[in-house]
DNA sequence: ATCGGTACCTGCACGC
DNA sequence: TGCGTGCAGGTACCGA
């Protein structure tokens, strides 16, 4: 599910969580934590959720006394406020108004207690929405991997995933295959006004529900509509005509159109 | 440091 | 109907 569009929608969606206190966790699957579970259910009853927000695609939950509690979705992650626990529901957190689960179909998610930021939560490079040009394009010159890659290593910005990614370099007008530190000036500033502007969009519209996405409320994104070549292998290009081809960049299903996109 | 490939899971769509 | 294959928003880890 989780790019930086759907991160943001589900850290705005649990904001209300803030101020209250954590009655009790409780752990159905370990493979989904990082620690042990007894640890981590001491270490979070009691706590008063003090902050929410959003690094990377981290969710970051400041607790008392500099407690963090750290969630990434994986791919198929979600946290729900209130409802039922159903077969994917591995984390329950009871406060003292409600609850909040998490699920994870795939199990590829993450949840994490530390005391403040996590290490690697902390080394990510910079908020795509926030990076200026210049750093954008200083960063890039070091890196001779394809451009689909290096926006895809949280590294290099933290939350462009496989949809952004894709779509900001069709806006952009160029190859994902193309090399990051060969792209000419003006092209690195169209894929950051690109960047830019489809995370922009896409929060907009509450992030894209490709198979099963909701907020924490159980609301759908809408940003799937305005896809130009994510998952449109075949069909025609909204610019040109052609056909959208698929290929694959760093095992990842790599869409693009073969006209309006030139190395 | 960076790069590309693999592993980790479940579930779905597809062809035979 | 069942079975095999490939695919799906992710990161971590490995050797080169």
């Amino acid at each position: 599910m989780p790019e930086l569009p759907e991160v943001e929608t589900v850290t705005r969606s649990i904001a209300r969580v803030v101020g209250r206190r954590i009655v009790s966790a409780e752990f159905r699957c370990l493979r989904i934590l990082r620690g042990d579970p007894d640890r981590m259910s001491a270490a979070l009853a009691g706590r008063r959720i003090r902050g929410v927000r959003r690094r990377g695609k981290f969710i970051v939950m400041e607790l008392d006394g500099g407690e963090c509690l750290t969630v990434h979705l994986g791919m198929t992650g979600k946290l729900l406020l209130n409802g039922t626990p159903g077969r994917h529901t591995h984390a329950v957190l009871n406060l003292d108004r409600g609850v909040l689960r998490y699920e994870d179909q795939r199990q590829f998610g993450k949840l994490e207690v530390s005391r403040g930021l996590p290490e690697r939560v902390e080394k990510l490079g910079p908020e795509p929405l926030e990076v200026t040009l210049e750093e954008f394009a200083a960063r890039l010159k070091r890196r001779k991997a394809r451009i689909k890659a290096v926006l895809l290593d949280q590294h290099f910005v933290r939350g462009m995933g496989n949809i952004y990614a894709d779509e900001a370099l069709f806006r952009a007008g160029i190859h994902p295959l193309a090399i990051g530190a060969r792209l000419r000036r003006e092209r690195v500033k169209r894929l950051h006004d690109a960047m830019v502007e489809v995370l922009t969009q896409a929060i907009e519209k509450g992030g894209s529900s490709i198979s099963d996405y909701v907020d924490a409320e159980g609301r759908k994104g809408f940003f799937q509509f305005e896809h130009r070549v994510y998952q449109r292998t075949g069909r025609p290009c909204v610019t040109c005509g052609a056909a959208i081809r698929r290929t694959l960049v760093a095992q990842r299903g790599t869409h693009y159109c073969p006209k309006c996109q030139r190395r």
